[in-house]
DNA sequence: ATCTATTCATAATA
DNA sequence: TTATTATGAATAGAT
């Protein structure tokens, strides 16, 4: 049909390929909606030109999926069905799992204990004593653990401390040996200058250095 | 084409009808092959009879499901995808759950108890105390159901018990005045025909009415 | 199924 | 892309 006869085969120029894609495409679609009217068939079409440009056809009241299912489950070859079952049966069972868990959990909480007989009361409680014991053994542990680190924090800081203390006062004692050689000093100077009221003056005045020293060491030991 | 014009409306003659639909199957078919060869595509094509049979042309090294899922893609209408998605999604949440509500468990039951801090461990410990309460005032109260429903039991049972007994009092004072008077009339018959050692006889002897109802009485009370 | 008169689809062309 | 048209293909109805 048409100027010529064509030889089944790949149409290698590109654009008699796109116009003979759009053409035939178009005859396809409406064979295949002649096929629906005439013999109330159901029709899917699904085209994907070279261009991956996607056409199709289908029958009114009815969807692709609708007839890909209804192919799958004729050819047997159902494979995502079995699956999505599968998955819908673990999701069942999940929520039944959970449920008596939280149901467990609800007992051990003390409630919902009504359909429990003395037997099965008289072993939650025991079995809840024994478990309460360990959750007071852990934290008796985790509590002499912690006593245990700080203690040792303490001994730390206390040995930190004495031996700061120990420097201090070698450091005050050379303080003092300094001052006092310069008292002297001083002392001896107002001997010699004949300022024999200066040694009283130097311990006593508050801006004197050995009254602000002596001040000093009040303060810190 | 044909020998005719038809109309396209359904053929109301059903073998018409379903020649028809095979020629023009096969047509549709053929003009599928032909798109695929000649314009390099990819065709899908389902077609189910007014019979329910299914037929169907792929092209080669292609898949309906491919076609399918491609084409959902495209139109974006894509509905189970994101159904399965959130499937999967509820799936995992489920699982997440499940998992803590087991370790909550374990933790009740005293295990896993390593990454809790002390106040953690306290407040567990606490409302561990407080539920092992619970189970146990419900076992006290089942029990303490019981114990009454038992002493009623017992009450009932006293009670048919004694009402026996009084009445079997009473059968025994009337036997036992039956059998006086059976035993004076019996007495005074001796007397009068002359047979004295009856008496003697009659409350001894094993075989004797007289001690056959001592026996019993015995032993009943 | 097969045939064939007829209609239809479309390749080439513009 | 659309329109035209000569030609081959598809097929309705008959066999």
């Amino acid at each position: 049909m048409g100027r010529g006869k064509i030889e089944i085969k790949r149409i290698e120029n590109s654009t008699n390929r796109q116009v003979t894609y759009s053409k035939r495409r178009a005859g396809i679609v409406k064979k295949a909606k002649e096929l629906t009217v005439l013999c109330d068939a159901e029709v899917s079409l699904l085209m994907v030109s070279s261009t991956e440009k996607i056409h199709e056809y289908i029958s009114p009241s009815c969807t692709h999926k609708n007839l890909y299912d209804r192919y799958q489950q004729a050819s047997g070859s159902n494979l995502w069905q079995p699956h999505y079952e599968r998955m819908q049966d673990t999701l069942q069972k999940l929520k039944e799992v959970n449920n008596k868990l939280r149901k467990e959990i609800r007992q051990r909480n003390g409630e919902d204990l009504d359909e429990l007989s003395f037997q099965q009361l008289r072993g939650l409680e025991q079995n809840m004593e024994k478990s309460v014991e360990c959750v007071r053994n852990r934290k008796f542990h985790q509590i002499s653990t912690s006593t245990d680190t700080y203690k040792k924090k303490i001994k730390n800081h206390e040995e930190t401390h004495n031996s700061l203390l120990r420097e201090f006062r070698e450091m005050q004692t050379l303080a003092f040996q300094h001052l006092t050689s310069k008292v002297i000093t001083s002392l001896l100077l107002g001997l010699l200058m004949g300022i024999p009221t200066s040694l009283h003056s130097a311990c006593n005045q508050s801006c004197s250095p050995i009254f602000r020293m002596k001040k000093h060491m009040d303060h810190m030991v």
